[in-house]
DNA sequence: CAATAGAGCGCT
DNA sequence: AAAGCGCTCTATTG
């Protein structure tokens, strides 16, 4: 039929025919070069498949043959007198197909209406997508890490160490960790898939091959569990979801370089300005990176020369040995931001907390254009940020993003207007950004169906506005900003779970006054509490307790019971010599931990779903426009980011106002808004710059 | 030397 | 005793 191993056209099309004879197949991809990791990017070298009785390996571009002629070793540079890197030397490699001909010969496969099988599926389908064109090969699509991840989002793989051979649990959950958690089989101990210019042709063959393998195999065990769990809808809304996710991640975020260049060039300046400050005021100089050593500098007496400021807040590990009865030291207290805010006047915390910011987005930009003290190269492609964005992994169903991370680009301030000032839309182009406004708290009022919180968005006022009024007993107009801002600490207090303490802290009042406040909000709102309650009895007393949000995921919460709450606490003192009291103690706080994330989970993953429903509305609307106006490519409008309750959109100027339309019919259309029993609302603007749309 | 833990901090 | 993330840095561990 056909060898493991394609190296010619006829197997090759002998392979296809084989493949075509069914609905379904796996696939993976193997990249190399300093862009492997960018799938818009990167440069293939080979593709596997699998599916009923076949798996296939097919090289287009592997550089090493089957012989190592000389190891890596590393030789020391005079110059520098650093140890240089001298990579392996192989045998040439046996012929190989070209990536022209592989991919001229699969298409009719992959453009098919066969289901395609991967893990973490966008990387692959975007990988591939450079050598059709750019083009998207069609759904339907799965995942067998999204499968997984519905099964059991708690899972940890049971994975057993080469170096000590003990089973522990490990907290990745990529293909390696399941084929070994459900297979008990280990297959690249090499660790080949890192680099695969650093092997052999034959073990690369055999390792790609096992990758397709193994993901068809997963998706042949997961797929029927999830029958049993009534997950079959929420499966499809997630793999429904994966084609626009696969056009999102290959669209990128379109950037301006120049304007990274000169924000790093300041901030490098500011950076440098600050450090003299912190070394001048504190006498000498230190590691302003390290915990230790400014903890030593802020809370050490001033004859060790230390500042001699009184420490407040302890670290979590100083607050645990406080909690078994043991001393605390300097070491134990933080130095966070919030620690320092209450020394202020210091001028050593004054020039450490300037640092601080400066530090963090200067190592964002770092990331960006690449630092040459780490040796890391630039990830902006012709003013373009290629991030992933995940949508598993996170424990509520939002979607996760990284390398880099595009959802915690700085907002605020006025180093978060100059930082997303450095979004920029090219020339002739516009972003839209569209985001649903105070989605969390509509979905909470639309689960309790009643109250206070549901008739103010039935009579479209801002939540904000009518918590504070109903708390301060003022009219609408006679609310002030900072009753606002009192009103909506206790809005996020409801969603969070949060205590006085916090609300305190978020909305710049005492401890005393937030509590009359959450008292007087549990009287104005009783309907709220009386759910939170409902929610947390009875995911207590379902059989494995747990939640679904409103697309029917899961959230499993042992931890919520007392016996689950008693076998975690045990685990978090393990070897540790504690009392009943401090083991009580415990008991509760992870009981209360679980009780408040049954409720923010309920709430923000039903919210997650709502933008994922739009997600797919919008990437809908936007595929049938392209395909019936007959645009030219460059006249599309495309999906570059989603930030939880945001998506972000480049559109040529003269479909501007067409993508605005097109984004408020899919977030607020009938297919979403009826499935809340209050309004929708979102906010579409558009400008040059994140700043500007936002 | 590489991997992991902890602290800290950016976002919604 | 505030939910959910990812990243960077240092210190520690194997």
């Amino acid at each position: 039929m056909f060898p493991d191993t394609i190296t010619t056209e006829q197997q090759l099309r002998d392979v296809v025919a084989y493949f075509e004879q069914f609905d379904a197949f796996a696939f993976d991809t193997e990249s190399m070069g300093v862009h492997r990791l960018i799938p818009a990017k990167s440069e293939l070298a080979w593709i596997s498949l699998a599916t009923y009785g076949a798996a296939v390996a097919i090289p287009f571009g592997h550089p090493n043959g089957n012989t190592l002629i000389s190891k890596a070793t590393r030789k020391k540079n005079k110059a520098t007198s650093k140890f240089d890197p001298v990579p392996a030397v192989f045998s040439a490699p046996p012929s190989q197909l070209r990536p022209s001909q592989v991919f001229e010969i699969l298409k009719p496969l992959f453009f098919s209406d066969r289901r395609k099988i991967g893990a973490n599926l966008p990387f692959d389908v975007v990988g591939v997508a450079k050598y059709w064109g750019g083009d998207i090969m069609p759904g339907p699509f799965s995942d067998v890490l999204v499968d997984q991840w519905l099964l059991d989002e708690n899972l940890e793989p049971r994975i057993k160490s080469l170096k000590t051979g003990k089973y522990y649990n490990s907290p990745k959950r990529g293909l390696k960790e399941l084929v070994e958690h459900h297979f008990g089989v280990k297959y690249d101990t090499e660790e080949v898939g890192k680099d695969i210019t650093k092997h052999l042709f034959k073990d690369v063959a055999k390792y790609a091959r096992l990758d397709s393998y193994y993901t068809w195999l997963l998706d042949c065990l997961l797929r029927p569990q999830l029958e049993p769990l009534d997950l079959a809808d929420t499966l499809a809304g997630e793999e429904e979801l994966m084609g626009p996710v696969c056009r999102m991640s290959a669209n990128g975020a379109p950037v301006s370089r120049t304007k990274f260049e000169l924000l790093r060039d300041d901030f490098r300046e500011r950076e440098v300005a600050a450090r003299a400050s912190i070394y001048r005021a504190a006498g000498k100089k230190f590691d302003i990176g390290s915990v230790p050593q400014k903890q030593e500098i802020l809370y050490g007496n001033k004859r060790s020369g230390g500042q001699g400021l009184k420490p407040i807040k302890l670290t979590p590990a100083g607050k645990k040995k406080k909690a078994l009865g043991k001393e605390v030291g300097i070491n134990d207290y933080s130095t966070d931001s919030e620690s320092l805010e209450e020394h202020a006047n210091n001028p050593v915390v004054q020039a450490l907390l300037e640092h601080a910011e400066v530090d963090k987005l200067l190592g964002y930009l770092k990331k960006y254009l690449g630092d040459p003290e780490k040796g890391t190269e630039s990830i902006i492609f012709d003013d373009r940020i290629y991030a992933q964005f995940k949508q598993y992994g996170t424990k509520t169903s939002r979607f996760s993003s990284s390398e880099p991370n595009l959802q915690n680009i700085p907002a605020h301030g006025d180093n978060g207007l100059r930082f997303r000032e450095g979004f920029e839309a090219p020339l002739g182009y516009r972003l839209i950004v569209a985001d649903y406004g105070q989605i969390e708290l509509r979905v909470l009022a639309h689960y309790i169906g009643h109250g206070r919180l549901y008739e103010g968005f039935q009579a479209g006022i801002d939540a904000h506005t009518s918590t504070a009024a109903a708390v301060y007993g003022v009219e609408f107009d006679a609310v002030t900003k900072e009753m606002r801002q009192t009103a909506k600490g206790l809005n996020f207090a409801v969603v969070y779970g949060a205590g006085p303490v916090k609300v305190a802290s978020m909305a710049g009042i005492t401890v005393a006054e937030a509590k009359k406040f959450l008292e007087r909000h549990a009287q104005l709102f009783p309907e709220i509490y009386a759910f939170t309650k409902k929610v947390i009895e009875r995911c207590r007393n379902r059989d494995f307790p747990h939640i679904r949000t409103m697309s029917g995921q899961y959230r499993r919460l042992p931890e919520i019971t007392r016996p689950g709450a008693m076998a975690a606490a045990r685990r978090t003192f393990q070897g540790e010599r504690y009392n009943e009291r401090q083991f009580e103690s415990r008991v509760w706080s992870i009981q209360s931990r679980a009780e408040r994330q049954a409720v923010n989970s309920l709430i923000q993953g039903s919210a997650a779903y709502l933008i994922k429903l739009a997600m797919v509305r919008v990437d809908q609307r936007f595929e049938s426009d392209y395909a019936r106006c007959g645009y030219n490519d460059k006249d599309r409008i495309r999906l570059c980011l989603t930030v939880h309750d945001e998506l972000v959109v480049l559109a040529p100027h003269h479909r501007v106002e067409d993508a605005k339309e097109y984004l408020r019919d899919a977030m607020l259309g009938e297919e979403i808004q009826e499935l809340l029993r209050v309004p929708l609302d979102s906010d579409v603007k558009d400008g040059q710059t994140w700043a500007e749309a936002k």
